[in-house]
DNA sequence: CTCGCCGATGTGACCGGTCACACTCGCATT
DNA sequence: AATGCGAGTGTGACCGGTCACATCGGCGAG
């Protein structure tokens, strides 16, 4: 039989820690938890100890001790794109700030089961808090088969309605407005809009872009869909690329805004000469595009960071805390400019 | 004082079950599990029990009995960097095939104190198995600074001596030589290259480059070195766009690809025309950009879930598996082509 | 018929913390 | 002098599982 690997003595465990130091294991367990009925020269003595034995408690036995986990559980349908692994790292951010571990979860899909089986994953207590990054059907199927006990928060997309916990979401829709205003004082007759699936009619970006319209009583174009991946944008790139009436796009992220871009590059029109095009999100290599994307900024961290707030009042059971989030802005950069003149046609 | 928001009957116990089955806790332990000393028949009845009071075992409780977590804990210095979140993604999808728990713990940098917070974390038992994304001077000192005893792999560049532990890394050598060789082929003199902070000199990407260049006798120009971050890719960028002998550049990934195309973009020079540059990486969008971007595909997901057998065959004492990685490999796009006729000069 | 063995099941201790409560002082109050 | 009180500390039970070992009934072998 091979030999045990990592074989080892034990960790020290609080009860060393007490032999020690000559107290009882409560006392070192109020040392460990900064309570302040311990007298200055015990506490002196512990911690000389544990830093001698470099004792570190065990976070599990913690757990089921108190009942709940120092940790938040994220869930997530993905963590790659650019707005959910922003939000995960501005999770992530706060959570080691507080102190608190952090698991992550992804739901496969919105089918049934998979959802399921993430809700009774974070059900478990060791989850601790939970937090749902609902931003698609997963997310949100997730957060609505939460037991309503479980303390939970989400950062979600303005517009999807949720009963019974914070949800946290990004104003989109003033900037969404700005964004399209912003073309159409440009001169465009109206902009048209490649949209990122969305759970809801309502949701920011649909609804900035439909009222800047509608205040500015430009036409509105129907809605182009498209899926997360950029093969999807690609393809409705190519149907906007191949209409000679569009001059203006407003897409749903800077993802579909590369696409798009591409899809135009193919038809041989020109960014921004021919066909202005707007992203969202302002991914970091936006900025560095042949022309600069002209884009939404979005504070996925600091919504991140707000839903930590949330989910550590939900656990506490106090109030939630009014955040106060960065709204997202717009950044006027290249591939936005006046159309062409019409005087040639 | 507020009512207690989450107040709720506890969660059903292994005792409710065995009370609830007529059984031993023993014994629905052996059902859940699935050990082979147990008769059909109360398997059966206990599995009903379970259902019908929706009882889930406690992960922490699990834990603590056994000494160890079903879990792996990352560490990493980043998330959301391509490399980065590409291989957390693929950790994340084979620790979830295999039914374990994934914990996230970011090192803030490779100062000390810093490493020794994020090393501690990590030897508390229960955060499981641990993997270690080293691909920065952060991750390398984490992973040296962990106990010996701990189980443990990490993945990691090529070139950079690990004793120990297993350490999984993508072959970047014969790709990049492949891209270099690619770039010479087309009648390149020589080929520049941006390298991405390295702990070795080593490392794949620069010993391959350079490898293809001395085999064809080319000369070997200074590396230009980058961070991180798009910013200093861009000044290294205009650095080389300033150079007129500069027809080629391998880029030591697709985000300084982007910065030394916009900084080439800027300089009045054309992408392949004037220069041409590779990427690596393979990001989904390079492929739409304009021109689409040649670069080395690498395989980082694959890499991820390669960690997580390590480390499962690290925790059961196993020896190491044979992995297969599929190597990175290039793939030609449109930013190389044959440089400008010379007959001009 | 008795023994031994095996499959199936149960029992008590334990993992490493925390909780609720009890206790022991020393000092101020009545 | 008895009482009250609060600060500082210790004790036993407990959280929800698992481990090691004991137990029990039935069956084939000696």
């Amino acid at each position: 039989m091979p030999a045990p690997r990592h074989g080892r003595e034990p960790a020290p465990s609080i009860r060393d820690v007490a032999a020690a130091a000559g107290v009882s294991r409560q006392t070192v367990s109020r040392v460990l938890n900064a309570s302040p009925k311990v007298s200055a020269e015990t506490r002196r003595t512990v911690m000389e100890v544990i830093e001698r034995l470099r004792y570190r408690p065990n976070r599990v036995a913690r757990a089921l001790g108190t009942g709940r986990a120092r940790g938040v559980t994220v869930v997530t349908s993905d963590t790659m794109l650019y707005g959910y692994a922003s939000t995960l790292q501005g999770i992530e951010e706060a959570a080691r700030v507080e102190g608190l571990a952090v698991g992550v979860r992804v739901v496969e899909s919105d089918r049934e089961s998979d959802v399921r089986n993430a809700a009774d994953y974070v059900s478990d207590p060791s989850a601790g808090g939970v937090i749902v990054i609902a931003f698609d059907a997963a997310g949100i199927a997730v957060l609505r088969a939460l037991p309503e006990s479980l303390p939970a928060a989400a950062a979600i997309e303005p517009g999807v309605p949720v009963v019974g916990r914070p949800a946290i979401c990004l104003d989109e829709q003033q900037a969404s407005a700005e964004a399209t205003r912003h073309l159409l004082a440009l001169g465009h007759r109206t902009v048209h809009h490649v949209a990122i699936p969305s759970e809801s009619e309502h949701n920011g970006r649909l609804a900035g872009w439909r009222r800047a319209l509608d205040e500015a009583g430009a036409a509105v174009p129907p809605v182009v869909p498209a899926g997360w991946d950029v093969r999807s944008a690609y393809e409705a790139g190519r149907v906007l690329a191949a209409d000679s009436g569009v001059t203006a796009i407003l897409c749903g992220n800077d993802d579909i805004a590369l696409a798009v871009r591409r899809a135009l590059f193919e038809a041989g029109k020109d960014v921004p000469g021919d066909v202005s095009i707007v992203g969202f999100d302002g991914v970091p290599g936006s900025a560095y595009w042949t022309p600069a994307l002209t884009t939404v900024e979005m504070d996925f961290a600091g919504l991140g960071r707000a839903t930590v707030a949330a989910v550590l009042a939900e656990l506490a059971g106090e109030p939630q805390p009014a955040v106060s989030l960065t709204p997202p802005r717009l950044v006027v950069r290249e591939s936005t400019a006046p159309p062409r003149a019409h005087g040639a046609r």
